[in-house]
DNA sequence: AAGACGAAAGTGGTTGA
DNA sequence: TCAACAACTTTCGTCTT
């Protein structure tokens, strides 16, 4: 059979066996609003509603095995993210040596311009194998990434940026003496921060094997020797989250805002807890616009006890002149 | 009976000497 | 390195709906 008609005709199988997965997949309207008019990102794998913005699903993130390369082409784009199968095979597989002794098969001297010759494939081979002994350790890592973002449904971006802080590290020698573990959890708290998704330090720890000082003191030799600013996180940036936890409306989010934009700007927010502030705007909006939900309810999603909720709504409605009927 | 309230003691992390 | 400190938690008894 001719070659390139046995590749094309691969390619058509394997884009039906794509479309067949993808089709499986399909959510045809809006649960939230009934609106057919679905936004499918697959490179942020994200279905969004246009209507109302809600997202449906982030879960479509691993349908299939994105190390698979169907051409060079595609070998090149996705190589990127270190595959677990190739990377672990020795060498990729490079695992011949070259013998040192200048003597061919037979026992017999190679000439000079062979020798030289010889010489030269013993050199790239070393530098092969430096390099992948880096890569290795950068696709372990990548993997670890990619187990913990998936863990936490982090969208493909924040991977990315994740992937990003860590191969900075790596570049500037920044894990020597730290676990591979820790430095990835804290590249993902880092990325988590940077595009403004803030998951909480408690959040990634759960899913990790470290524990929370080792994440923490990575974190901070990082961005200082990377030099990232991190701006600390804003109580508005927890509001999406919580207000969806709590099943509430996009009216109770905006109101949620108003209030927080208020508590900001007489510095009610300085030095509290971000997570606690929020919370505490969530249940007075809610209230508000007549969504009630209970203090208890508020604190859980919110990861913090009824009494901060208490405490930071008292203060709200003092300084903000809030008047509500609780 | 569940939810809200507030006092009091305890805990972990930051700051400044 | 240590103590002081503010934020936050835990616990528990009481009040309100």
């Amino acid at each position: 059979m001719d070659f390139t008609y046995t590749k094309s005709y691969i390619k058509v199988l394997v884009a039906l066996y794509i479309m067949e997965k993808t089709e499986t997949k399909k959510v045809h309207a809006c649960p939230e609003c009934g609106s057919h008019k679905l936004i499918r990102d697959y490179s942020r794998a994200e279905v969004t509603c246009d209507e109302c913005g809600l997202v449906i699903s982030e879960d479509i993130i691993d349908t299939g095995p994105e190390w698979r390369a169907f051409d060079h082409e595609q070998g090149e784009k996705r190589g990127r993210v270190g595959a677990p199968m190739t990377y672990t095979i020795h060498d990729k597989g490079l695992s011949t040596m070259i013998d040192w002794k200048n003597k061919d098969i037979h026992g017999r001297d190679i000439s000079a311009g062979r020798r030289a010759q010889i010489y030269r494939m013993r050199k790239w081979h070393k530098r092969i194998k430096v390099a992948d002994a880096k890569d290795r350790n950068l696709a372990f890592a990548l993997t670890e990434l990619d187990r913990l973002s998936s863990h936490l449904h982090l969208p493909r971006n924040i991977r990315e940026g994740a992937a990003m802080v860590y191969r900075k590290a790596v570049d500037k020698r920044l894990i020597r003496g730290r676990s591979i573990e820790s430095v990835t959890s804290a590249c993902i708290y880092i990325a988590c921060r940077e595009y403004k998704v803030p998951r909480t330090l408690d959040e990634i720890v759960e899913h990790s094997r470290v524990d929370k000082k080792e994440i923490g003191r990575s974190y901070r030799f990082i961005t200082r020797e990377l030099e990232i600013k991190l701006y600390p996180t804003s109580p508005v940036d927890y509001i999406p989250r919580f207000a969806t936890e709590l099943g509430l409306s996009g009216k109770v989010q905006r109101k949620a805002q108003d209030i927080l934009e208020g508590a900001i700007k007489v510095g009610l927010t300085s030095g509290r807890g971000p997570t606690g502030v929020c919370a505490a705007a969530i249940y007075l909006a809610a209230i508000m616009e007549g969504e009630r939900r209970t203090q208890k309810a508020v604190s859980e999603v919110a990861k913090v006890t009824e009494v901060t909720v208490r405490n930071r709504y008292k203060e709200i409605i003092e300084k903000l002149g809030i008047d509500v009927k609780i």
